[in-house]
RNA sequence: GCUGAAGUAGCUCAGAGGUAGAGCAACUGAUUCGUAAUCAGUAGGUCGGGGGUUCAACUCCCCCCUUCAGCCCCA
């Protein structure tokens, strides 16, 4: 072994050091304060502990708590401290797994009852009591034998479990704090005392391994930060996304309801919400005519031998509402609207230069959900999809796919998402057709992709039982991701129904389906709506856009003319003719979240004029109405 | 579907083995008002549903329904 190596940073400058040198040793080299902050090591892509030896040339790589990685062993080694507190405190539960998370981490603990929030806080103690120690996390490699010894002695049946799918050969690490250890293949923090700000956050019943037919365990959520401000901000944002939680605002905004008369998930829309729906669709139409789709509608039904012909009773029939018997016959309720635009597609002979033939439904469609999915607007068993099929040839495929990445993005910047996240999923485990027709399929996502530059992250197994697609998700004003485009690719269905064009060859040939929704469910969307906007919807989707108020019944006349006025220019308006005094009016509109207040007494019957008041900002002063209208118009157009 | 928690007036919530309470909303009356709550009065509940224990159940027990947090799944 030499006696130096040579280190590489990132910015390409090369160090000698002792051979076996330590990343935190080389951290210090570089500056104590920088050294402090680093969480972990990349030492030639490879996530390594701060003590780990280095006995060759390497690159190295230093991560804080502010790139991905140092947050993923940041949470993980707190999942780890939160174990080893659990066991502390209740000597009887089984340790089983404990990841980092998007958020935080979780530990799934075997133990009969849950945990309490009495019991809860005392973990939470016991977990500041232990940081406070600095108890270093001690790695230790051992072959599997060992391992398995050790855990047999310590009577960790899940962890003796977890051992038995890895490789006899591996070397299996284990980390030791205090009196803890746990098999992990780490890297983890050097000790506990970086942990600063600790919060459980919730906890809940979780299957080992995530498969329903194992036990049920008990599972610890819990966040964790280098700093009290950054645990204040996640504490707030927390606050932030339940006072923004679409159904809270659904009824105080009386927006839409559900009632146990009807059903689990059914949802009624409200005239308040059905405004903003119908202005959606509207505004959904107009986009895809000028996009050269075709409008079709298509009943909610349709007998048991079309869902035969399609696979949904094969691979989907688990999601669908149970068989309806008529005359003899058992239909189905539509859990998605494909074979009926199929039809509509068959009726006819078709001709290549019918294609490519765009239809396009605002379809709704049923699915039975488990109840315990079941969610507000975000997750429901009824709902309208604003689907399309594109039947097209396979030379088309690709441009089509282009456009619709396209015309996706365009709609959604409209409603105010900037920020996208593309995925690409793959072949399920439970599909039709063969591996062949995937591959190419998944080849010419890929291509339309990457022609456009657009960067994606692939799912595997993630696409539907009839072909790969590419899920577009977007980033809302909490930063939240949500999927909402699914372009989904199908060379099954059209060979299932047997779908035909005749070609410039005078021949019969098959098209080629793309199956896709821009906004999803349109209960989902505008339950993401609500959330994004907290509410507060822009000029052009507020399903009020003002409020006219009158200072007293001494001016309702007045109030009423420009109430009349406004409604015949098309804004959606509302005049609170009601016998309370201006204060009382204006906060109920406030609490409405209306864009706009029109308050008018008798200085402005006198001048001819309105005194404008916009949510949120207060008082703007005095207007004619043309130059209020202007306003309003302008922010209606600009969709702000 | 599974695990856990919850369900009291339209809404937000208090209470408790002896047959329910507040604020807001609603209704009535007075007030005619200048940028986030005028005053007074009235009405409103088989305490999610069903069964059981008890002299007595909203409270204790069982079953069901619904909601919430997750698991699983997903538009």
């Amino acid at each position: 072994m030499a006696d130096k190596i040579v280190i590489r940073f990132p910015d390409g400058a090369e160090k000698e050091f002792e051979t076996g040198v330590s990343p935190l040793q080389i951290a210090e080299g570089i500056n104590p304060q920088f050294a402090i902050r680093q969480l972990v090591a990349e030492v030639n892509g490879k996530l390594v502990d701060m003590n780990y030896h280095i006995n060759q040339n390497s690159e190295i790589m230093f991560h804080s708590f502010n790139s991905e990685q140092g947050k993923e062993v940041y949470w993980h080694s707190s999942a780890h401290l939160m174990a080893q507190a659990v066991r502390q405190l209740f000597p009887e539960v089984k340790v089983t797994i404990g990841p980092s998370i998007e958020n935080g981490f979780y530990y799934d603990f075997d133990r009969e009852q849950s945990f309490t929030d009495e019991e809860l806080l005392a973990i939470e103690e016991r977990m500041h009591k232990l940081a406070k120690e600095k108890l270093p996390f001690l790695r230790q490699e051992l072959s599997k034998k060992e391992a398995m010894a050790m855990f047999k002695k310590m009577n960790e049946p899940y962890k003796i479990e977890l051992l038995e799918d890895i490789d006899d050969n591996e070397v299996i690490s284990i980390y030791t704090l205090g009196d803890f250890v746990d098999l992990c293949r780490g890297p983890h923090l050097e000790h506990t005392g970086k942990i600063k700000a600790i919060k459980l956050l919730k906890t809940s019943g979780a299957y080992w391994r995530g498969d329903v037919s194992k036990k049920m365990l008990k599972r610890i959520y819990g966040i964790t930060y280098p700093n009290k401000k950054d645990m204040k901000k996640y504490l707030l944002f927390l606050e932030e996304a339940r006072k923004r939680d679409h159904r809270k605002l659904g009824k105080e905004l009386d927006l839409f309801s559900f009632s146990d008369d009807i059903g689990q998930g059914l949802c009624l829309w409200h005239p308040n919400g059905a405004m903003v729906r119908s202005i959606i669709e509207d505004y959904w139409k107009k986009k895809h005519y000028a996009a050269d789709y075709k409008i079709v509608y298509t009943p909610h039904i349709g007998k048991a031998e079309l869902w035969q012909t399609s696979g949904h009773l094969d691979f989907y029939s688990e999601s669908m509402y149970s068989a309806i018997e008529v005359d003899g016959s058992d239909f189905y309720l539509k859990p998605m609207n494909c074979p009926f635009h199929i039809e509509i597609y068959k009726s006819t002979k078709r001709s290549y230069r019918e294609l490519p033939l765009k239809y396009s439904e605002l379809g709704t469609v049923y699915r039975y959900e488990p109840s315990g999915a079941l969610n507000g607007l975000k997750r429901v068993r009824g709902f309208t999809q604003d689907d399309a099929h594109i039947i097209c040839t396979e030379e088309q495929l690709l441009e089509e796919v282009e456009k619709l990445l396209d015309f996706s993005m365009s709609m959604l910047q409209d409603f105010g998402f900037e920020e996208f996240r593309v995925k690409l999923a793959t072949m399920p485990d439970k599909s039709v057709g063969d591996a062949k027709d995937w591959d190419k399929a998944i080849k010419s996502l890929q291509n339309a992709l990457e022609k456009n530059n657009i960067k994606f992250e692939v799912d595997e197994g993630g696409g539907a039982f009839y072909g790969p697609k590419i899920d577009i998700h977007i980033k809302d004003s909490l930063n939240r991701l949500w999927q909402l485009t699914t372009i989904q690719f199908d060379f099954n269905l059209a060979e299932r129904f047997k779908m035909e064009y005749i070609g410039a060859d005078n021949q019969a040939h098959r098209p080629f389906m793309i199956h896709r929704a821009l906004l999803g469910s349109i209960e989902r969307f505008f339950g993401i709506l609500i959330e994004h906007y907290a509410g507060n919807f822009p000029v052009w989707l507020a399903p009020v856009q003002v409020m006219v108020i009158p200072l007293s019944e001494n001016y309702n006349h007045y109030a009423e003319r420009k109430y009349t006025k406004l409604r015949e220019q098309g804004i959606r308006v509302e005049c609170d003719f009601r016998n309370e005094k201006v204060g009382y009016k204006i906060r109920e509109a406030e609490m409405s979240k209306i864009p706009f207040m029109y308050i008018v007494g008798a200085r402005e019957e006198d001048t001819n004029t309105i005194a404008v008041r916009r949510h949120g900002s207060g008082d703007l002063g005095t207007f004619t109405f043309d130059e209020a209208l202007k306003v309003i118009r302008g922010e209606i157009q600009e969709r702000t």
